[in-house]
RNA sequence: GGGCGGUUAGCUCAAUUGGCAGAGCGCCAGCUUUACACGCUGGAUGUUACAGGUUCGAGUCCUGUACCGCCCA
């Protein structure tokens, strides 16, 4: 074995052999309890980002666990293909070849997407891989397979038929670039510096005579190239400052247009001047304000962001250069009172980032109301589990103020709506599959809808299309509902609510039992890493440079739970040198030999082995349920603090000595024991190398795996169900704590580490010294000293001491000794005895504290306190001799 | 504007039901100690953001303030 662990050969080389042997294979037919999660699909185009990484190594480490632990365990892969972003990145392609999809048409266009998905659609699979994702392959699934694309058009046919999806003419929200609709999910919004401009609308005739100046009123926008669709203005009915504008007339600038003005209670007299332009085909207020007001729309854009011939003069322009050339008009005009800085929240499309125009347009909806009901029982009844809790909140508030789902995109890559109209009667209708004839009249001229779904509509089936739905089979009978769902809190909206009620609506059961929502991956300044700001680590280079297990490992010691986790190259060593210390325990073990096996006899163990087995079964209880609680941070830092400071700092150091005497065997045998049980709890964080010391050690044959052994059962195991004396415990505990109190003494007084010292313990009592009795040699050779007797010094003169629980311990070092200092270090003990004295004093004379802190409270109090008490009296002993000494010395 | 989260050691975060605040990293000192310098030993470091309140007792519960972040409108 080498000196260190070399991983980049090995981790590939376990992936492979788990693989080829079927170990991440599930079959419902094999029975037993399953336990089931469905991987969030990422984008076909994906690169795989910290974030996934931490979202993944999440699941496997659930999944692995459940696995151990026996049950028929599935974690189904897949990913989805991102309609409007593999669409982007084919026609970027073609645009490389001065091509556009339209010189392609629909079908060769479809035809090329499915060629690169062909070519590039695994990189994130096989990243994920790497990573050591035990995802059963064999399941992967596409959302646009055949299965699932059939899901698809089930799901439309049946809420078409129940009338929950509609077609309306509505404002939405229309990404120019991308050049189609997106749901309000999709449209992201985010603070813009913008400017408010201040417009002068030149008041115009009306019944009574021309109003005294100014003859205009004035208006405030944000996007004075709307104004071209302006219908009218509007004030609200209880500002007093225009009483008496509704009913007259205002004239358009630029297109000379009469508007109206309306009362309506929308406008907030604050906003501007109180006068808003109502411009129903370009706001979603306005829009609503139009139809309260039977106003007709007037729109003035163009699908690809420019202005159409309403526009008048400036039809055929770029908006944002529309934009530019009105004001100058209006100033040139003098219509532009004054411009204002201006904060507001603009809305951007998730996928190309470019500002998302809202725009009057005919598109299908999904009726969500109805849906969402059943959905909002199901999280309040505790069917579905949110960890943390808190996120129950964010979803129910959402949920309850949900709005219709915009699900048609103008877009060629995805599942095409299977709406069809005849060309013959115009009946139109929703079908699976293609009609050859018009149900109504016979004709055979169909045509199909052109716009295709969101992919959203796709990936909410996700849970049980997957599966075979809508065929009724035993995969689907046996997984669904599934247990646990990891995801980020981005994708609540826009997946997890749409999977509780997809499931609810089409399977009659919720998706999954409970959701895990974990935190955002931030670079060390706390940014979210992204692409665009050049500060992600990419995982791959982690895995090269650190490897697979340590990326996974210290993603989990840093990450608390639902927390953000802030990363840096820096963090990996974590992950990394945790690994190496383990492999080095492992390879100490294997120079000391093996052990010869056989059962553990309790009467062959001292009191360092029954503390060590103590210690491993709270480490495999405090991880077992930690992992239940989804706290895989504290699972970690147990499994931690357990392999390092436990086992590797005192046991393995107290094997040293041990090897040496006549408890060798029994010595190998636990560390054996202990060896075998940590890799099988470190095996879900660290699979690769777990996996590599398991065979490295001999703890399975060829063709076994850690990754199916059994997980450590406290019910099964020697060690593990082996009653442990709390007692001596305590004693190794006391002892350990000696032994730093004593390297401590060591160093003040600045004994070389290398210098053999002789000491006395002077124990607390009979039973301890009996111990330390048969402990001394080891004790001595911890401290790299002589034990020289356990009865306390024979003339108790000054000398170095500390006072522990075990007992007082003694350094005879003639001469060395400067008393001046030791007065002044055991001054400070004693000093500090008297404050807790003189806290817990306080405490136990107050008749309040007395009387109404519970009774363990007040005895817990009272005996810190006679141990406090008893300290102080050794240390003021110690202090005294000292003194002695002093005193003695200026005599001489 | 509404909601949520956060503010604890230099940094990143813990702290079960309220009972004298911990870890990792970093820092300082020492160390060829029978696997490990990706290591070993020891050490220092806190007005728990601020102001009130409840309580025998508050990092923890309540009210308010400030700042940071996220989500929604």
């Amino acid at each position: 074995m080498e000196k260190t662990y070399n991983p980049s050969a090995i981790e590939r080389a376990w992936y492979d052999r788990w693989q080829a042997a079927g170990l991440f294979h599930s079959d419902a037919g094999r029975g037993g309890e399953p336990y089931c999660i469905v991987i969030p699909p990422p984008n076909v185009t994906g690169i795989l980002h910290m974030g996934h990484a931490l979202n993944n190594t999440i699941q496997d480490i659930l999944v692995r666990w459940r696995r151990m632990q026996g049950r028929n365990t599935v974690w189904m892969p897949g990913t989805d293909h991102a309609g409007i972003a593999t669409q982007n990145v084919v026609e970027r392609a073609l645009r490389a070849e001065n091509r556009t999809r339209e010189d392609l048409g629909r079908e060769d266009f479809v035809e090329r997407v499915w060629r690169w998905r062909a070519e590039y659609g695994s990189t994130i699979i096989n990243q994920l891989k790497r990573l050591g994702a035990s995802c059963d392959w064999q399941r992967e699934r596409f959302t646009m397979d055949e299965g699932l694309s059939d899901a698809v058009a089930e799901v439309f046919v049946r809420l078409h038929a129940k009338g929950l999806i509609y077609r309306r003419n509505y404002i939405i929200n229309w990404c120019p670039r991308c050049h189609t609709a997106l749901s309000d999910e999709e449209s992201a919004h985010a603070p813009a510096r913008g400017k408010l401009y201040y417009i002068r609308y030149p008041l115009g005739a009306s019944g009574r005579r021309a109003a005294p100046p100014p003859d205009y009123v004035v208006v405030a926008t944000t996007r004075p190239e709307t104004l071209l669709g302006d219908v009218a203005v509007a004030v609200n009915p209880r500002d007093a400052r225009y009483r008496d504008l509704p009913g007259r007339v205002v004239t358009l600038p630029v297109l000379g247009r009469a508007l109206k003005v309306i009362r309506d209670d929308f406008v907030d007299p604050a906003f501007g001047t109180g006068v808003v332009k109502v411009t129903p085909a370009h706001d979603p207020n306005d829009f609503e304000m139009g139809l309260r007001h039977g106003l007709e729309p007037v729109n003035v854009m163009n699908g690809d962001g420019s202005m159409n011939e309403a526009a008048g003069p400036y039809a055929g322009m770029d908006r944002f250069e529309c934009r530019k050339r009105i004001l100058k008009q209006l100033e040139d005009e003098g219509l532009l009172e004054k411009v204002e800085d201006h904060e507001h929240a603009v809305g951007h499309c998730y996928r190309c980032d470019c500002v998302v125009e809202p725009r009057l347009s005919l598109q299908w909806f999904v009726k969500m109301k109805p849906l969402a009901a059943p959905a909002i029982e199901a999280v309040k009844d505790g069917r579905v589990v949110f960890v943390p809790a808190r996120w129950t909140k964010v979803y129910l508030e959402w949920m309850e103020n949900i709005r219709d789902w915009c699900i048609s995109r103008q877009i060629w890559w995805g599942h095409r709506i299977p709406v069809f109209t005849c060309g013959a009667c115009g009946k139109e209708w929703a079908q699976k599959g293609r009609p050859e004839t018009c149900p109504q009249c016979g004709g055979g001229k169909i045509e199909q809808d052109p716009d295709v779904l969101d992919t959203w509509f796709s990936s909410w089936l996700w849970p049980f299309s997957t599966f075979g739905w809508p065929d009724d089979n035993p995969d689907l009978r046996f997984y669904y509902p599934t247990h646990d769902l990891v995801t980020a809190s981005e994708i609540i909206f826009f997946w997890v609510a749409r999977m509780i009620m997809a499931g609810l609506e089409f399977m009659g059961d919720v998706p999954f039992r409970r959701v895990y929502i974990h935190g955002t991956v931030r670079d060390d300044a706390g940014l979210k890493m992204s692409k665009s700001l050049g500060n992600s680590i990419d995982p791959l280079t982690v895995i090269d440079e650190f490897s697979a297990d340590a990326l996974r490992f210290s993603l989990m010691m840093i990450t608390a739970t639902g927390q953000d986790v802030f990363i840096s190259k820096q963090k990996f060593e974590i992950g990394r040198n945790f690994g190496t210390k383990i492999w080095n325990a492992a390879r100490f073990m294997r120079l000391q030999g093996k052990p010869a096996g056989g059962p553990l006899d309790p009467a062959r163990l001292s009191a360092d082995d029954m503390h060590i087995i103590a210690k491993l079964q709270a480490a495999a209880r405090d991880c077992a349920s930690n992992l239940e609680r989804c706290r895989l941070n504290d699972a970690a830092a147990v499994l931690y603090e357990f392999v390092w400071h436990q086992f590797c700092d005192w046991y393995v150091e107290y094997a040293k000595d041990a090897l040496g005497g006549p408890n060798r065997d029994d010595v190998l045998d636990l560390m054996d024991r202990v060896l075998h049980t940590a890799l099988r709890l470190l095996h879900p964080f660290m699979p690769f190398l777990t996996e590599e010391l398991w065979h490295a050690m001999g703890y399975g044959g060829a063709d076994e795996f850690i990754m199916t052994a059994p997980w450590p059962d406290p019910a099964r195991e020697d060690a593990l169900k082996l009653e442990v004396d709390a007692g001596t415990v305590q004693y190794v505990e006391e002892k350990h704590a000696l032994i730093t109190a004593v390297r401590a003494l060591r160093g003040d007084l600045g004994i070389a580490p290398s210098k053999d010292i002789r000491l006395y313990i002077e124990p607390r009592d009979a039973k301890v010294k009996e111990r330390l009795t048969a402990d001394a040699a080891a004790v001595g050779r911890r401290l790299n000293a002589e034990i020289a007797g356990l009865a306390g010094p024979r003339r108790k003169k000054a000398m170095p001491s500390v006072v522990c629980a075990l007992g007082t311990v003694y350094l005879p070092l003639e001469g060395v000794v400067d008393a001046e200092a030791e007065s002044r270090r055991l001054s400070a003990e004693i000093e500090k005895a008297d404050k807790y004295l003189a806290g817990v004093g306080r405490k136990l004379r107050s008749v309040e504290f007395m009387t109404r802190a519970p009774r363990e409270v007040v005895e817990r109090q009272k005996a810190q306190r006679e141990e406090v008490l008893e300290r102080k009296a050794k240390l003021e002993t110690l202090l005294k001799a000292v003194t002695e000494t002093r005193r003695s010395a200026a005599k001489k």
